[in-house]
DNA sequence: TTGAATACCTAACAATCGTTTGTTACGCTA
DNA sequence: TAGCGTAACAAACGATTGTTAGGTATTCAA
């Protein structure tokens, strides 16, 4: 029996069309500007400009300046999540250290070698609209849940002590991780895992000599 | 006869007047707005009204919107130096860790108890007008380089160990100490001597158990 | 009492902002 | 072939931006 008077409209037109690849691309340029001059100073029109197109047609593939940004915000996000379960996954076993190693390599890997987005949302996110901030809080802290759970594991294994507090300890190591984008170039002197490891071991021992 | 002919102008006048008080009633005002909402979104009119006077008024007093961001800028580093001037004096003697201890909570007070200008400095200056920033880098440069040197001099003591180099260890503690602004609230649950503490500590031993 | 300097004002400037409107091609489907 | 959705466009919208020009009180020395 033939199927074509079901309830559902027809299964969604094959669309091989260009719409999501225009939405990257608009995406993708979006992040760079806004990463090398911030929120206010890049324009639609810059934005339009960089893609190819003119400035109302961004308004075809989003409804405002400000979701572009969330988007960007959100994405972000998701490329450090990503990172992180990848992290997870491959120290399975190995020891406290070595494990916060990979995590935190893994978090400098999504600010550095995938993409503008989570180094926008670092940079950007402090001086975002209010309206922006209050949609990505909610899912940033879904972020910081993981690394507080990952930083609880290895205090409770009692391979770590943490003098006041762990959320304390999560935040120091977030401005040490994050305050890279200002200054790490990753064609310099540094590698990523040469940075990785100089955190890792400054927070694992410090740089007391005994 | 009289000099009215005479080539100078007149001595300059008196001035009793309240030139400079009103100069630093907008430069606080202003550094107030530009910490909240950053550079782009802070508007001259928006300052003038802070002050209490219109905006054209301003421009009585500086040369431009960039100019008192510059003079904000500026005075941010000023602070930093001061304290750290003082932080030396006052650890003189000290242990290492514990001149380690001082500057760091003189920096974090540069950050929350001496006025908004270190930390619109620190939240604001990535994403400054490139010929402010270019004006600013030799000043902040000045700062950074306390900073090695006495971190150099704790080193050399032999009482630290950086693995690798001091500007990278420099550059971290750097990122851990600024990104307090984020979130560190000084009336909140940890005060800024425990801040400091947490900070000291972590830097000089790092949370490992052994 | 004059005259200049100070400190503010109103009003306007050109430029640019995010966004909306109305329209044109184009390709798919019926 | 007729009709429709897509993706782009030019042009304009009102609002806001940093800044300037010109005027007006107030103050104070000569």
């Amino acid at each position: 029996m033939a199927r074509t008077l079901d309830i559902r409209k027809t299964p969604i037109s094959p669309q091989p069309s260009n719409q999501e690849a225009v939405r990257t691309r608009i995406l993708d340029q979006a992040a760079h500007l806004f990463l090398t001059n911030g929120y206010a100073e890049t324009t639609v029109r810059r934005i339009a400009g960089a893609v190819g197109i003119k400035a109302a047609s961004i308004y075809h593939h989003f409804g405002s300046k400000d979701e572009v940004f969330e988007s960007i915000l959100t994405r972000g996000i998701e490329v450090m999540v990503e990172s992180f379960d990848n992290a997870r996954s491959t120290s399975k076993g190995l020891t406290a250290k070595e494990r916060l190693r990979f995590h935190i390599r893994a978090h400098l890997g999504s600010l550095f070698e995938h993409g503008p987005y989570t180094a926008v949302h670092v940079s950007s996110f402090h001086f975002a609209p209010p309206i922006v901030k209050q949609q990505i809080v909610p899912i940033r802290d879904g972020y910081e849940a993981l690394w507080t759970s990952l930083l609880n594991e290895l205090n409770a294994k009692d391979q770590m002590s943490m003098p006041t507090s762990v959320a304390l300890h999560r935040l120091i190591l977030f401005g040490a991780m994050n305050s890279s984008i200002e200054w790490f170039d990753p064609n310099g002197d540094y590698s990523l895992d040469s940075l990785a490891n100089a955190i890792t071991d400054q927070f694992w021992e410090g740089v007391s000599s005994k």
